[in-house]
DNA sequence: CTGTTAGCGCATTCAC
DNA sequence: GTGAATGCGCTAACAG
């Protein structure tokens, strides 16, 4: 093992607390006796040992993310923001993944991070189990969730109004004069899919439009979801627009409406939901409603040092980062609406 | 704070040490008294403290992936390999970013790392500073860099061999009838850039070709690198193909080459190098030199778990994974070559 | 300014 | 099968 204050401490003829000061920036050494053990320090190689300071002093200063895919380059935005805050506050950023929404593997993912002395969890577009919830919010350990808005009142998250996110595409179409409108490669979950579908719903039903059960096709937010929604829909569909899950999404759609004999946007427009680069790297570029991820890193760890600060109140924040539709070119104005 | 292991044994009447073994598992303990203590730990909510056990054991089972921000999409291909494989063994993953190249940065997130017990480091795309490369050296911890091949005999890699990928491409463009070949969005350093350069440079040198100075466009692999590179050749450039030191950077060079009037690939050939997902989103779709990324992932865990067996030999591994050209629309046959 | 003492939570001897 | 004692490396009182 490497060297222990101890070591360095018996080597100068000293005391481990004294050395133990030096090495963690306490005042009240002499200078010479702190020159003296810093370079005997860097001699020995020593390097302090976490576990140890953690047992002792029961916490530490990192933050750890659980992201639930590296896929999405949303995740990696995010990450972005969390890691600059981090930066900012002194903070060590780790990141842990949970592939899946199985219960089992979320609870290990989260048992590698509950159970050290962590200063907060921010969780990335993860759907707890309801017994990991329990046991995340047993830890003490402040969290937040992100890019997920949740129905508990009890539980922190910040993140895009998905309910509007649904709405305000829709609406957006609706006074480019579409009146068929598809949405694609969303999941039927709550919390994400489900709010987007009901968010385009009302705004159809506000146009007095029934949606045929077709217009919506469920999926995974993936290339692979969207191209398998257009196939759905097919060359003679009676849609003039679609909404996309993710960009990704919204790519695959584009593509396979290509495949079909469809031009973009001219006889099909697509809306995509994100708005990461991949939108300006496609050709016609992808108009989007775009969130604003980065953003949500910020906030989370801001959130989760106002926790730390132990304030008696135990607010929970809730909160909406804004969206803001990015016209590109995948959208056809079909003249006045209504 | 949670509640530990003593709090349960106090509960119980029984001693620390006999709670301690049945939730470490440890064999000799009455089924009674097994049952009795994870009854009450459950009732407790008891936590495991990983600082403390991993002071006492002096190791873990958790390995790192140190990734440098690079926003390119290949190191989530390389974390999912690698994080399959830790599962497969036992093994839970931690991620940390180190931004730059910056040896301050760097050992920011080395710090974080090297000073827990860790059962194995895995560098992603990290050339690290001399100094910093001691420091992991002194740390005892098994390592291993990936997608980065480094010259010295001592330290173990695993990666695609840059300087054949230079080489390969610029053959297989040769064999396709070009002859002005541009080399984009590359850096300057040594490990990739540099050896995909020496790579290109032999190809274009064995067919009697010398290179202008201005087909090899320098950049940092991003899409604005590859739009940059394009925008420098010009709509008028004598180059019948160029080779982009990523996909996005190629998706890049597309973009920019359509702006500039040019048609791809009757035009323009363009061949990327790395072959994730991207190349199949574009309009035409990027032929590649593809690389294994999620391979690379699994080797280097397997690589780690082998060092951790402690046979003797301290034997360093320097290996590189398969790379291959997959054709797909970017490129223009020119007919027969020399 | 520096040394002594105690203990963080746990695993691991060694007794019984 | 179970209990008592010891120590991992470090920080934090408390003395002096």
């Amino acid at each position: 093992m490497t060297a222990t204050i101890k070591d360095i401490a018996r080597k100068i003829g000293v005391a481990p607390s004294t050395v133990s000061r030096v090495l963690s920036n306490k005042p009240g050494v002499g200078p010479a006796m702190t020159a003296k053990i810093q370079k005997v320090a860097k001699e020995l190689g020593y390097q302090k040992n976490r576990a140890a300071v953690e047992l002792v002093k029961q916490r530490s200063n990192v933050i750890a993310a659980v992201v639930s895919s590296v896929k999405t380059s949303f995740a990696g935005q995010i990450i972005e923001g969390i890691q600059t805050e981090a930066e900012k506050n002194g903070l060590n950023l780790i990141i842990v993944y949970s592939h899946s929404a199985d219960p089992i593997e979320q609870r290990k993912a989260l048992s590698t991070v509950i159970e050290r002395p962590l200063r907060g969890i921010l969780l990335l577009s993860i759907a707890l189990s309801s017994d990991n919830l329990v046991l995340l919010q047993n830890s003490q350990i402040p969290f937040c969730f992100l890019s997920i808005s949740l129905d508990k009142k009890t539980v922190p998250f910040i993140s895009s109004n998905d309910w509007q996110i649904g709405y305000q595409s829709t609406q957006f179409l609706l006074k480019k004069g579409h009146q068929h409108i598809g949405l694609a490669a969303i999941d039927k979950y709550p919390y994400t899919g489900r709010l987007r579908l009901a968010g385009y719903q009302q705004a159809l039903k506000e146009a007095d439009i029934t949606p045929r059960d077709s217009w919506v096709q469920l999926g995974d937010y993936s290339y692979a979801a969207g191209k398998a929604a257009m196939l759905h829909y097919g060359a003679d569909t009676d849609l003039t627009a679609v909404i996309a899950g993710s960009d990704a999404a919204g790519v695959g759609v584009l593509n396979q409406a290509r495949i079909l004999g469809l031009k973009v946007p001219s006889d099909l427009s697509i809306l995509s939901i994100d708005g990461t680069d991949i939108c300006e790297m496609v050709q016609p570029q992808l108009t989007s409603i775009s969130q604003d991820f980065y953003s949500m890193g910020i906030e989370g760890v801001k959130y989760l040092q106002l926790l730390g600060g132990q304030s008696a109140k135990p607010m929970i924040e809730q909160k909406y980062t804004a969206t803001q539709i990015v016209e590109r070119e995948s959208i056809c104005d079909l003249g006045k609406s209504r």
